[in-house]
DNA sequence: AATGAATGAGGATTCATTCAT
DNA sequence: TATGAATGAATCCTCATTCAT
């Protein structure tokens, strides 16, 4: 296994491990464990466990974007963009749950210690990505005149929070909310 | 000072330190000293800093539900309603920016020992009263046909989370969201 | 026990396991259950292990020149004062071994992470007391003339470390090695 | 590169680090790349990192012992002689201050895995080349009389001692001391 | 009832040493 | 022979909790 596979197995493990105890309570020892690796080795790999969670963040809001944009150019209705990106985002959010996880954690972390810029500057770039697609569908009459960067927060935080959130069938199913996300913007002719 | 007096003076300081520094970082100790009381007190008022945490949650969402409800009993037109509930939240949230820290790190949060369900419950019940306000209006033809579930749900995540996230102007304002929020399930004519 | 009598325990406890070990290989865990209370407590009155450590030194050093001008005042000729003071440095050493250990281990020490200066300024404080004494001898034409730095340097250099090092009768006993330092300095006449 | 070659060449660098951060703190690593080779050939090479260290101070104490005897065989005045010896050890020690710091440590240190009967033996032979000579320049009425034993000792610990300590002007130089070191024991007649 | 001194379990991190290549 | 990736023992330090006063 390479130096770059490597990283990423135990950013993984990170992940998962981070997500099931929360970032103080889980154990580097079973982060390397769950990698198959020594606790040493993820010391070879990282400089500590702040930097495992911090790169960890960045690696998947990286790829959350890097997926996003690469299945953007295949559509022109903003509709169509704006459900591709909601469908996108469920299921990236179940096979990565502990990542949302993590970087929603960032995000409303409090903690000194933790950067939340790295997860703050990827919800900014996330967000505005989705704005662009409401400009584009408010110039082109599919989506009515609205406020995009509320719209576009709106639709975001919906859609992740509560798959973070959802125990119960009291929150809705993700699909269940992007349609209704859609419609709520949508102009009714269309 | 009576014995409810203080479980609640060290509560509020329990807010404090924990938004300050998140769950683990936060010392017992601190808390105590910010309520103005020795550590070995805060152990007669709860049996565990868990608990502290806990009871803090029930604490404020409780108070936040009865707030809401008093509120609400003077206003009888949905969209109204609806305005006074997001201006509260966002009073709320200015005043009680530690609670709502702690009590969406404990709807997130994995940690096997939190016990989210205190929190949950409240989420649900706080939902339940946005969703009744939407049927109403629907209702009263005020505001637009929508998913009342999804639509209450996106009011209080995006209402509440970015004002925990927020750091830059790059997301809007508190009265920006509500206003425009409401608008967009808003029937034109109104 | 008072604060203060407590720190002055742990010390002493400190300076028996440094010498023991050596600085790096003693455990905190030892010096703690050497001085009769638990680990954690040694941090109440100390920040580190290297805390423990400096304030050791300083401890010690500034012991030996309080009590050595205080056994000086009562004393005129310089001979005396010289023999005084050679004695008490075999006293001393041979009461707190550990300590002169620690004081030179610091002082010939490389490591970047412990202060020199304590232990340096503290070793000149020492010396200047000696080259005083042989300054007035040489006035007084009860010492040649010689280089005061030098002797100082010599007298008490030659006693700590042959202290230190002394295993077998190839060193000779302090005693001895007093007796022959003054004889070496002293007007033959005298 | 030879055998014997190699291992000098670790042994040399592996002073430098010992010297720069002590040996607790001296990586192996450190002393591997220091020499120019993998970490794990330095193992092919010594047993442990305590064997280095041992070795280190072998090496050197021969090395000085050996150099010393060469360049004496040429002398014949006891006062020429010392002269000699003290010079050396002040080039000694300003081209192998490294190993003045190993060695020393290793004398005074009370490390229970630190094998000091190496660094004993060898500081003890070199006591008796200089008791020698005192002996001899008693004998032929250059010296004083006086106790060979004590005066070697003071020679060779002041000479090194303050060479590890000196830090100011507040220690004089070698030569200084050197000079008033021969002065001190010399016949005035002479 | 109130205190805070004392405790020790628990976890991040370092680095000598091993061993597969 | 030479290497350096991998390992895990070892230890400092933190802090929730207890308990004597």
């Amino acid at each position: 296994m390479k130096e770059e596979e490597k990283r990423l197995k135990i950013i993984k493990s990170a992940a998962k491990i981070f997500s099931l105890h929360g970032y103080e309570k889980a154990k580097v020892e079973d982060i390397a464990s769950d990698a198959g690796v020594g606790k040493g080795t993820v010391y070879l790999y990282f400089k500590s466990k702040r930097e495992i969670f911090e790169t960890g963040i960045e690696y998947f809001a990286k790829r959350r974007v890097r997926k996003l944009k690469k299945l953007l150019q295949k559509y022109q209705d903003p509709r169509k963009k704006l459900n591709i990106i909601l469908n996108l985002s469920i299921r990236f959010a179940q096979k990565n749950k502990e990542m949302f996880f993590m970087n929603y954690a960032s995000l409303i972390s409090t903690d000194d210690h933790i950067d939340r810029k790295i997860a703050y500057e990827f919800f900014i770039g996330y967000l505005s990505i989705i704005e662009e697609i409401i400009i584009e569908g408010m110039e082109k009459r599919v989506f009515k005149k609205c406020d995009e960067k509320v719209v576009a927060l709106a639709i975001v935080l919906t859609q992740d929070i509560s798959n973070l959130v959802r125990k119960s069938d009291n929150i809705p199913k993700d699909t269940r909310i992007s349609k209704e996300l859609i419609k709520l913007i949508s102009n009714k002719n269309e």
